[in-house]
RNA sequence: GGCCACGUGGCGGAGAGGCUACGCAGCGGACUGCAAAUCCGUGUACUCCGGUUCGAUUCCGGACGUGGCCUCCA
């Protein structure tokens, strides 16, 4: 089996990954909170480990992995929205967390295996929280239950701080009975017209690094192989998810922690807060979700990546070039039992080097663009399929792609469904087919005047001619 | 102030102590009636200054620059 590496951020080093179980591997990605649309930097760790676990999948088997993703659906920023605009919790969460699958979805992110809600495990959390009031690393005050830093001796184990030389803590409104400032809100008492439960230390609702403990707990178990986020996770919330479930359980959380970079615009962080940021819901309006997919993949996991109209344009035309390998292939039947290039696979294995892989991946496509005989074809093909099936690309209609097509069901994963629609339905299929088959006439017939003239018509369609020895294909712009 | 990343050709972006990354764009060639697509070829790239070394863009030190975390944040 090939040996993957991956950079544990606990270590900050590249190690060589074996699950405790390999019949049984585990990764929790901290999910969206879902009270907004979820921009396209926040799509980035849903799609790096959605390629991670595709790789685990193929390493381990299908069924040997258990991904789960959760869903924050009680938060402050919540209740927030609640006030602004009267609906129920669940209106406004039910509502968001559709529209982050259906998107998810359109950037060819494949379901988690579980995607736990913090609201349907509030009495793990209390459990939980009693557990560690218990213990003596939580106490109660008037505003709620706190986690006692102080009762840690390894907190700042995975962000590597030392209390005393952070900035003094921002006070956080209402937490002024909180022993020390670096201590975190287990649960906070409830406040009239806020979605509460009941608990032993009082009515409340949960404070945010609980829920993920107790989810990961529940749903994958207490130690677990992979936990995965932004790098702006690292501190505070996976620090504060390390010293709950750890002191609660005397077990180590994750055995491996990995952190993507941020998306930038312009060099800085793109964040709501910063409101520099590109809804993915938007984005997938004016560009196939496999063009963001293929963007996001373009640079390391762990690097920042500068999102810019350009890096669009590139990644469309890297993939129509990829698609164009394909296409060429379209009636040959890829052969069966083909496994992607060794340096395909090398370059995943190697912390997820998705640059690398796409590299690899451009040869795969070359060699099937030169695939003389049916057999070679046949290899090409499937090797150049399997490979981007791995990163979660080329597995469209070259048809569609190319907008010789549209696909019948009308659904988000289309993705430029409004580009070609307007197209399609201007200039359908049937038309340019006509105008090709005259113009391949007329070429016969040697009346180049009339062929070009056609050709200019048919690129004012946004349709490209290509001409070979036995007839004329033609694709979208 | 503490901690942490990063600085590669026109653009994006890997990488390794000496050997072509790759993609996009450009240029030249083949193919084509002309194109397009494809194939082949093509670019004195590694912030600066020291050090280690036979040899550093790659290791070490420093400078400068950019960004991040320390507060909600993917």
């Amino acid at each position: 089996m090939r040996t993957i590496e991956l950079t544990n951020s606990l270590t900050r080093a590249k190690e060589i990954f074996t699950p405790a179980d390999p019949k049984r591997v585990t990764m929790y990605v901290c999910g969206p909170t879902v009270y907004n649309y979820a921009h396209i930097g926040n799509a980035r760790p849903p799609v790096v480990f959605d390629v991670l676990f595709r790789l685990l999948r193929r390493t381990y088997g299908e069924e040997h992995v258990i991904y789960a993703r959760n869903f924050t659906d009680i938060d402050d920023r919540i209740i927030a929205r609640m006030s602004e605009t009267g609906e129920r919790l669940e209106e406004i969460t039910n509502k968001y967390a559709d529209i982050y699958e259906a998107d998810m979805a359109a950037l060819g992110v494949l379901p988690p295996t579980l995607a736990p809600r913090a609201t349907a495990h509030v009495s793990e959390m209390i459990a939980l929280i009693e557990t560690l009031i218990a213990k003596g690393a939580a106490y109660q005050a008037q505003s709620g239950v706190y986690f006692s830093v102080a009762a840690d001796a390894n907190y700042g184990k995975l962000s590597r701080r030392d209390l005393d030389d952070m900035r003094v803590s921002a006070r956080v409104e209402g937490e002024d009975d909180k022993r020390a400032p670096a201590d975190f809100a287990l649960w906070k008492a409830a406040k009239p017209g806020e979605p509460a439960w009941d608990a032993p230390f009082g009515r409340g609702r949960p404070g945010w690094h609980i829920e993920c403990s107790a989810m990961i707990e529940k749903t994958l178990g207490r130690t677990i192989d992979i936990h995965g986020g932004g790098i702006d996770l690292l501190f505070p919330h996976h620090e504060n998810e390390i010293a709950q479930s750890e002191c609660a359980h005397g077990a180590p959380l994750a055995r491996v922690w990995l952190h993507n970079g941020f998306l930038t615009m312009d060099a800085e962080k793109m964040s709501k807060s910063v409101g520099n940021v590109l809804l993915a819901h938007e984005l997938l309006q004016r560009w196939p979700g496999e063009v963001l997919r293929l963007a996001l993949l373009s640079a390391h996991y762990r690097a920042p990546l500068d999102w810019t109209e350009d890096l669009l344009k590139q990644a469309d035309a890297t993939l129509k070039g990829l698609y164009g390998a394909v296409d060429r292939l379209n009636d040959v039947s890829p052969e069966g039992d083909v496994e992607p290039s060794d340096d395909f696979l090398d370059a995943l294995c190697d912390d997820l080097n998705t640059p690398m892989a796409m590299a690899a991946l451009s040869t795969l496509a070359t060699d099937a663009n030169k695939a003389k005989s049916e057999s070679e074809k046949a290899t090409a093909k499937a090797r150049l399929l399997k490979a981007g099936e791995m990163l979660g690309l080329l597995q469209r209609d070259p048809d569609i792609v190319f907008g010789r097509k549209v696909n019948a069901s009308l659904n988000a994963t289309l993705g430029n469904l409004q580009l070609h629609a307007t197209a399609t339905v201007d200039w359908p299929a049937e038309k340019i087919d006509a105008l090709v088959s005259a113009r391949f006439a007329a070429r016969r017939a040697k009346n180049f005047a009339e062929a070009d003239r056609i050709r200019e018509e048919l690129t004012e369609m946004g349709v490209i001619v290509m001409d070979g020895p036995e007839g004329s294909t033609w694709r979208r712009a």
